[in-house]
DNA sequence: CCTGTTCATGAGAATCATTCTCGCACGGCG
DNA sequence: CGCCGTGCGAGAATGATTCTCATGAACAGG
């Protein structure tokens, strides 16, 4: 009941670990479970605990700076995480190996409010995601 | 109003748990997870083990009778079930009490292929789902 | 209808990702 | 410089899902 800032982005402490997260995520090109990135961070010789990996995705999350999937898109039983840009967009995974390009589209933000307004639906929210087989992977195979 | 006349995949042995587990979700409108429908079948006096609750959920949705939501719209950490039709839709999902309408959005379907093409992006799938608060939701609050 | 083979079932253990606990260390500010 | 509160780490706890394995039911052939 001790809390100073409920929602706002509170002064995040900056610390090591944190940073570590924060720049390994900018390196990496696809989505990324946590005990994923936990393991790179060891091997790099950055020892941080694995709560503290998760505490610190949680916070990056809820500040906007990285997205978060849970699809099946990828292995079952696992979210994963990757560094995006604040402004509202999607995803377009390769089933592969995972690359992602970002892409915006307008007119399923707005055919998403309409439905969802025709059948009484407020506070209206969505998720989309595209999966599919990139031309190198498709090459490769 | 539905054909009680389940599509019977070759290989798939028809058993009094099977069914039941297919006739429960035909009867309920929103997602519910595997360990809900396990509760309340035994509630109905029809027990089940929770495994088998799972595998025959499992089944459904290889079979593509059952989907299957993963988004972190709902209960966390549970996978959530439906019984939907088999023609490919998309769902319009109350964040609170679940209920759930399928759309169909042809618009979308043309716009993942575009995007994924340009990309070199082949074998495309893809996944929208909308969350929001329904009328009566809405009022009840 | 009867019987054998095979696959499904069920109770509990195992697994796996994630979260929590709690004592200790460190960042930031006075 | 020293305090206060937040972040850290290791391991335990949690909770959903999957696995194990002996038993029983479903279908096919006789």
């Amino acid at each position: 009941m001790s809390r100073p800032e409920p929602a706002e982005v509170p002064g995040r402490r900056q610390t090591r670990q944190r940073s570590a997260v924060l720049a390994l995520l900018d390196e990496l090109e696809g989505f990324r479970t946590a005990q994923d990135l936990h393991a790179l961070l060891r091997e790099r010789g950055e020892p941080v605990g694995l709560a503290t990996v998760y505490r610190a995705l949680q916070a990056l999350v809820d500040d906007g700076l990285v997205d978060v999937l849970r699809s099946e898109g990828l292995a079952d039983g696992g979210a994963a995480y990757r560094r995006c840009s604040p402004v509202h967009h999607h995803h377009l995974v390769c089933r592969s190996c995972g690359r992602t390009v970002e892409v915006a589209d307008p007119p399923v933000e707005r055919w998403a409010a309409r439905v969802a307004a025709e059948h009484g639906f407020a506070d209206v929210q969505h998720q989309l995601e595209v999966f599919g087989t990139c031309a190198a992977c498709a090459a490769a195979r």
